[in-house]
DNA sequence: ATAAACTTGACTAATTTAGTCGGGTATATA
DNA sequence: TATATACCCGACTAAATTAGTCAAGTTTAT
């Protein structure tokens, strides 16, 4: 059970951006040299960041990115969500095939997989990238 | 983010043996048919169950598994640790060439990742088999 | 003009997952 | 003691997903 690197990618970015939060925008190849990920890759997360309004962006010389609201105003559920990045524990269907057969048994673990989503969609709501960078700040050392 | 099937069978076919839990072993073909899991599936997740001291194994005709304890002393973290589904958020290492560069910054989410991990990984320790045979009895209908 | 920076969709390589397969061994019962 | 049922175990494979890359743009400050 694991995140994929596009949701850690996209919090680490944007974690990034909201640190070095500036009038100016910020642009791609500045995070992908402070944060050592591919310039490719992060345009590929930017561009779902851009359409979930997340981000906006400058075009041309001096261009970039910005946040579209303010560091706190960010979940990093709705970054997450952006990227695709769903907590998905795969819970069966009634009927389905697979996982869980409807013919003889209820689901035994139905219920478990449906909390834990809910458990994990928590721990994301309640945090932004506000949270981050203030935490950041007082662990630097 | 996605529980992988093996652990999510684990706990499934584990909570089968919990809830028809008799004196007599009971077959993997019983579970397979049951839960609707590949039979040589089983096998192969019942081996780790079997190493990891999770269940006992009884050979020949009428033979089967039997829970080494009594539901309510085994946790659901110790039956996905014996199935080898680690909760990974990949946080980055330090001087890492993926996903944290040392160089600049120190990475800002770190924490962030440690902390989710920590998170999820209660949700399991406190939860055990006992437990889901009582929320599936009350939740029958 | 030109260079920096965003835009978009398609493509691909590597990894992981989700199993299958084939050959065992042990044991209750007829 | 023959046989059928059930566990045992390592190797193999196909499908899906992930983690990117690539190509060919468009926009805009200077």
């Amino acid at each position: 059970m694991k995140l994929s690197t596009k949701g850690r990618y996209a919090v680490m970015a944007l974690a990034d951006m909201a640190k070095f939060n500036q009038i100016r925008p910020i642009s791609l190849r500045d995070i992908s040299l402070r944060q050592g990920i591919s310039l490719l890759y992060l345009e590929q997360i930017f561009s779902k960041l851009k359409k979930n309004n997340i981000v906006r962006s400058i075009r041309g010389i001096n261009g970039g990115y910005v946040l579209s609201k303010n560091p706190e105003e960010i979940k990093l559920s709705s970054i997450l969500l952006a990227v695709d990045e769903k907590v998905k524990t795969l819970k069966c269907k009634k009927e389905s095939k697979k996982g869980c057969n409807g013919k003889s048994a209820k689901c035994i673990t139905h219920n478990l997989w449906d909390e834990l989503e809910i458990y994990i969609n928590e721990f994301f709501n309640n945090k932004n990238l506000g949270d981050l960078v203030v935490n950041n700040l007082e662990n630097r050392n």
